[in-house]
RNA sequence: UGGGGCGUCGCCAAGCGGUAAGGCACUGGAUUUUGAUUCCAGCAUUCGCAGGUUCGAUCCCUGCCGCCCCAGCCA
């Protein structure tokens, strides 16, 4: 593998298997991405199967897609289907490797009685509390079981019975022999098979026992022929256990490699903590656009090549790192520039009268709807003596550096004259309620002569502007990492919501579900897959432009 | 404290004994009918610390220090 230009930076995963391959010790490149189809995925997850698939992509092998449903009280077909579409819409595909760990079931029961007759797994009768205490510690070794020595055919018959259904959840449990005073607390006698009456979404009532993950993991990956079985690093501890199942089951062998998971700053990714969001209703559902789901970033307007960029960009490592939100934020950016169609919205109206434009009069101006791409055409702007600029744009004591509009100066309306601020008129509480302004209307489409107009502000005609729902969002969270709170429900960002109305180009009126528009000087917005309606579109702001100007204040 | 890992710029991250890539962020400056985009320039004499080996060490050795993970019949 000669790579001319490397787009991606090397890992340490690329490396080994490069390695691998050099010294033939591998002959191809399979991996997996083995969720448990027990919720939503999320930008950490898309690290890890985005690693999975480029990696089998970039040396020419293939990626599985394999549910680990071995805990059949956690899961669901519903997520099953969610987790496929999430994977999809990044644009990855597993081809016909679809695959379930409950697939495995006959065989793994197979290979459970294996070693059980090889005195290698034995069936415990203590409680569950009884094993937590005969574990011992970390800087203690545990005690055996008291039924660690029993004979072959006796666990070969408990186990059975297990199987059968004779037993209620929890009287039983197999168990591997391996040592109970390890170092490692995993090779402890690690649990293999668990007795639960419990309805599996795949295998219904079929089983009664089912494989933990330990025993369920490594096997699966050996079935399918998985050479790099690539997970994050708490299961780095495992891999011992991993290695000894294989090793003892005498198998196909694949090496288990560990990284770090994504860390993303003033967000969570822990399921349980995201399901806490959702079912407290601090977020609107899984798919609310703060939250770092794919569903959620998806309605939320981040394209999949954003995220995809992002995964590449954040590289791949050992150490728990954490990256800045910038670095997605630019990811989106970086993309939408490139796509995203032009047209201006007005967030926080301030009413602006042309003086010396006819009353009755409405012009049809052209704009492009991209500035740097004039192959995608332009549009028609509707521009009359009565409009619309944002709040912002106006300051009736302006600092020095401020090159919007004040009393007596100039400014350019995007796509149409410049204009000069003649008259600020306010009402009772001396606020301001309304420009007047003229117009010098030999400017459209070119430059005055003699003078020099910085500013440039966004508007829209009065007459012909739509109202439309606009929902801004920010950070989910005040810290940056929020499991420094005492809990990190209190880091929550109170303001990562905000409802407003906007004026828009008419036309916007119109725009599909899921399209991304760029609202200029203002930022991205996409509009709402679920909430909108036929002529009522919401828009949610996908992320801001950059912005100097608020840096400078 | 037993075991397993990790420490290269504010945040990520290459580098694998020959004298510190890149991205994000940040700072200048140019172009611009988005204070956007684009462009150009700057941004670690130094790789947690202290010793050692070597002509030469971020890369090898030793010892410290710091951080993360493990005591589910979860994955």
């Amino acid at each position: 593998m000669s790579k001319s230009e490397p787009l991606v930076s090397s890992n340490f995963i690329r490396t080994i298997i490069s390695e691998d391959l050099d010294s033939g010790k591998r002959d191809r490149v399979v991996t997996r991405f083995p969720p448990e189809p027990n919720g939503y995925l999320h930008i950490g997850h898309a690290k890890s199967f985005g690693l999975n698939f480029s990696l089998a992509e970039d040396f020419n092998g293939c990626c599985h897609l394999r549910f680990d449903d071995t805990n059949p009280i956690k899961e669901d077909d519903e997520y099953v289907e969610a987790i496929k579409a999430d994977v999809r819409w990044l644009g990855f595909d597993w081809g016909e490797h679809l695959h379930f760990a409950s697939d495995y079931f006959d065989q793994l029961y197979l290979w459970a009685v294996q070693l059980i007759k090889a005195g290698k797994a034995y069936v415990d009768s203590q409680s569950a509390d009884q094993m937590r205490e005969n574990r011992g510690t970390l800087t203690q070794a545990g005690v055996d079981s008291p039924y660690r020595e029993r004979s072959v055919a006796e666990n070969l018959e408990l186990f059975e019975q297990m199987k059968n259904g004779d037993f209620p959840d929890g009287s039983h449990i197999l168990r591997a022999k391996i040592d109970m005073s390890s170092p490692n607390m995993n090779l402890r006698d690690p649990a293999m098979y668990r007795i639960m009456h419990t309805n599996h979404h795949r295998t219904g009532d079929k089983w009664c026992i089912y494989p933990m993950y330990d025993f369920a993991h490594g096997q699966g990956d050996s079935i399918e022929g998985v050479t790099y079985s690539i997970c994050t690093l708490e299961f780095e501890d495992h891999r011992p256990l991993y290695d000894w199942f294989i090793k003892e089951l005498d198998i196909f062998a694949p090496q288990q490699v560990e990284f770090a998971r994504l860390n993303l700053s003033y967000t969570v990714m822990s399921k349980r903590k995201l399901l806490q969001l959702v079912k407290d209703n601090h977020v609107s559902g899984w798919d609310d656009p703060r939250m770092p789901t794919l569903v959620g970033m998806r309605r939320r307007g981040y394209p999949p090549e954003a995220i995809r960029t992002f995964c590449e960009r954040i590289g791949v490592g050992k150490g728990a790192s954490w990256i800045e939100l910038s670095v997605l934020e630019e990811c989106v950016r970086e993309q939408l520039n490139k796509t995203a169609f032009r047209r201006q919205a007005v967030l926080n109206p301030l009413k602006v009268t042309i003086t010396n434009y006819p009353t009755d009069k409405v012009e049809q101006l052209d704009a492009p709807n991209h500035p740097q791409q004039p192959e995608l055409g332009t549009r028609k702007l509707p521009f009359s003596s009565e409009l619309y600029i944002d709040r912002d744009d106006f300051m009736e004591e302006p600092p020095k550096k401020f090159f919007r509009l004040g009393p007596g100066r100039e400014v350019r309306l995007r796509n149409a004259y410049i204009i000069k601020c003649e008259e600020v008129i306010k009402d009772g509480n001396g606020e301001v309620v309304e420009l007047k302004c003229s117009a010098d209307l030999d400017t459209l489409g070119k430059n005055p002569v003699g003078r020099k107009v910085k500013g440039i502000i966004h508007w829209v005609s009065a007459g012909q502007a739509k109202k439309v729902e606009v929902r801004l969002y920010d950070r989910l969270f005040n810290q940056e990492n929020p499991d420094k709170a005492t809990n990190y429900l209190d880091a929550l960002n109170p303001e990562s919501i905000t409802m407003t109305t906007a004026l828009v180009e008419p036309e916007l009126l119109h725009a599909a579900p899921g399209t991304t528009i760029q609202f200029e000087r203002v930022g991205y917005f996409t509009v709402d897959s679920k909430d909108s309606q036929l002529q009522h579109p919401v828009f949610n702001r996908t992320v801001t432009l950059r912005d100097a100007w608020a840096k400078l204040k």
